[in-house]
RNA sequence: GUGGGUAUAGCGCAGUUGGCUAGCGCGCCAGAUUGUGGCUCUGGAGGUCAUGGGUUCAAUUCCCAUUAUCCACC
């Protein structure tokens, strides 16, 4: 399933095989997490961002539509018109996200943490407040609704700063819901690949145990997850480092949530293929763009007359057409399309820097790349 | 020309029956955002309260004059 072409030091360059083709890694996913890329970009669209997987999100989906409503329409490939791989959370994380802070803020909903439960976890609906479950074979069940081509399995995305008891504890449990994923996908005789995650929040020792532990279940890929959850950077590096050299080598491995261009980088110089992330998105519409010189912020004052493209080396539709005075203007005017173009640029920036870093690994020159792109591309344009 | 109103941050406005560091919105600047509950959140800069004089312990506030501006009338 996956095939490793080469490797440059730790970075590695290989192709992961899926029911809706071939995916080159390493590469970044683009987050769709309600079935639709945030900031109005259709999933046929993606196909000119050099996009190669769409993610989208367990959770989400089962609430609204719901999974039976999305396989009955032919399930996701069909209800999106996505028809290159898929890849879907697994809910796990929203235990994670709906619990903390209690989502009093902005929202002003103001809903219940969720519970954790040997058996699985009880959410309340962030659209209406009603009580669901989840549990390892649900969210199995639903992934195969919604026709993934890889599965991600139920886990808990422990937050930061938990104790060690408390961590060492919640890993077992993952393990134990692993098990559970893994058997409900033979019962389901999916063809998915479903990935195992790793946890053990910034313990090393639990980390590495963990690891070993569920590389023994011979699954089809291996994430890491919980990291980039509040932690310090040198922690999740030092979290990477450890996991790394216990992640089966003829495996997929992938960081999940992250992350900006440089922590891209330097995962994959430490061994990572496959990353997520919303924040092009996300970033994207708030007005900050990605570019092959840093972060630019497109409001600011000093782009009113400026009638470069956003990225004068980028080769997105966007960059083609439009100036940043333009773009600027949109966001000051308030228009969908301010997000909408920045978005496009955003993700295109994102699936270009995978194939460039593809390049240098297959050119052994990965590692220059590195040291000259790591960090100026997450600094700020002065 | 006469009568009346107004003058407070780049713009639009609050406010003070005279008394702490004069506020708000927008704009501007900066920061944050990492398996999306966010067109979001946090912070910052910027005022001789039109000008000159007077009353008072104390004036952005009260009084007088001047200037600018708006409205009405001749």
């Amino acid at each position: 399933m996956y095939k490793l072409i080469t490797s440059d030091s730790k970075a590695r360059r290989g192709v992961l095989a899926t029911a809706h083709g071939e995916i080159q890694t390493p590469f970044f996913m683009n987050v769709a997490t309600a079935a639709a890329i945030k900031g109005g970009i259709s999933a046929p669209e993606l196909s000119d961002l050099k996009c190669q997987v769409m993610l989208c999100n367990t959770y989400h989906l089962h609430i609204r539509p719901g999974d039976d409503v999305i396989r009955d329409l032919g399930g996701l490939h069909a209800f999106t018109n996505w028809n290159k791989p898929i890849l879907t959370d697994s809910g796990g994380f929203q235990v994670f996200s709906l619990g903390r802070a209690g989502g009093t803020e902005s929202s002003g909903y103001v809903g219940k943490p969720p519970i954790i439960k040997e058996s699985g976890v009880f959410f309340s609906s962030h659209i209406d407040g009603k009580k669901i479950f989840m549990g390892p074979e649900e969210s199995m069940r639903i992934q195969y609704n919604l026709g993934a081509d890889i599965v991600m399995a139920f886990d808990e995305c422990i937050p930061d700063g938990q104790s060690r008891v408390y961590v060492e504890n919640s890993v077992k449990r993952t393990t134990r819901w692993l098990i559970r994923c893994q058997e409900e996908m033979l019962r389901l005789e999916s063809a998915a690949l479903l990935f195992g995650i790793n946890q053990g929040g910034v313990y090393n020792d639990i980390r590495v145990k963990h690891m070993q532990e569920i590389a023994e279940l011979n699954l089809p890929g291996y994430a890491i997850g919980g990291l980039a959850v509040g932690e310090a950077k040198d922690d999740m590096f030092r979290v990477i480092e450890a996991v790394e050299p216990y992640m089966p080598t003829e495996k997929p491995r992938y960081l999940m949530g992250v992350g900006t261009p440089s922590d891209i980088i330097e995962a994959v110089f430490r061994g990572i293929d496959m990353f997520d992330c919303v924040m092009p998105t996300r970033n994207a519409r708030h007005g900050t763009i990605f570019t092959s010189e840093g972060i630019l912020h497109i409001k600011n004052k000093r782009y009113e007359r400026d009638d470069k493209p956003l990225d004068e080396v980028c080769g997105c539709p966007v960059c083609a057409q439009h100036s940043r005075g333009y773009i600027r203007h949109l966001f000051k005017a308030q228009e969908y399309l301010a997000g909408r173009l920045s978005s496009i640029h955003n993700l295109y920036f994102y699936n270009a820097l995978m194939e460039k870093i593809r390049t240098e690994i297959e050119n052994s020159t990965f590692t220059a790349f590195r040291e000259e792109n790591s960090l100026k591309l997450s600094e700020l344009i002065r």
